[in-house]
DNA sequence: ATTTCTGCAAACTGTTTGCATCGTA
DNA sequence: TACGATGCAAACAGTTTGCAGAAAT
């Protein structure tokens, strides 16, 4: 954990960006929850609750800086809400998520399965691939346990 | 390109929808521009152009329906906007995306790529899918030779 | 002293909703 | 006549911005 932070703080700096307090109860509350995927307003209320004077204005804007230093990524479910996510140490690619239509919940697929899929469009599209974004959207394992039950 | 318009006429038909004048004219347009990824404000404006007294709601709420039945899809690039794209005849599974970081060009891929990583995600994360968004971010083919030149 | 960062409020953007009206079965 | 569909304007939600003050270098 502490050392996460120094890392981060480190790639701040790098940068020269500094690690404020708001920024540091910020990367916490991500690396808290990791698990999540958190909405900016989540985020804030979550913060607010260790720095009560922290303003949602700057909960976005340290998001915003995390994003384009490619500490968090950007996500988007289809609701119009954006969502934070913590880059995995040392992840080259953003991983991929499972979202389930009947309960919401998701879940995360950390292993790259584009590889092949990757190598197939830098060959036959010519593209040259930074990043991707994959989401599946289906029916959860406990969610189907219980559309069978009922 | 009629015979489209007759077969999502009957897609509406089929759940008791009508095929308004309005709708038409946003379906119309749709079609007319099925490379491309439209905002529902760039619909608007094109639908406008033939039926100038058409109000934004109502493709709003047109694109609404249209999600619903699944003749468009609706994705977000990560701006903050909603783009409508009609689904190609037959596809049942929604088609991929090349996104470029730096001229904004989006291009399609129509095969379906995710056949053998799908099945891996069935088998070892027991998830039903039942649909998928992948986009890839990066660099296009026109973008890649002006970076070389310059 | 200069620059960066913050908090607040106001502004903005994309989207949705309420409601009176219109069109058609 | 009844009901879905429309246009308009107002409401809304999420996000961004301007600005004056605080913090750090």
């Amino acid at each position: 954990m502490e050392h996460r932070i120094d890392n981060i703080k480190k790639q701040l700096h790098a940068q020269s960006y500094k690690l404020t307090p708001q920024r540091e109860a910020t990367v916490r509350v991500l690396l808290e929850r990791e698990e999540d995927h958190l909405s900016a307003e989540d985020i804030f209320l979550l913060v607010k609750e260790k720095a009560p004077e922290i303003g949602l204005a700057t909960v976005y804007r340290t998001l915003e800086l995390l994003s384009e230093l490619k500490i968090v990524d950007k996500i988007n479910f289809g609701d119009g809400v954006s969502r934070y996510d913590l880059r995995k140490e040392g992840a080259e690619h953003f991983h991929h998520h499972l979202v389930c239509i009947e309960c919401g919940s998701v879940e995360e697929i950390v292993e790259d399965l584009l590889k092949d899929v990757e190598k197939i469009v830098e060959n036959d599209w010519q593209f040259q691939v930074k990043d991707h974004r994959l989401t599946f959207h289906g029916v959860c394992k406990q969610c189907q346990k219980i559309t069978i039950k009922s």
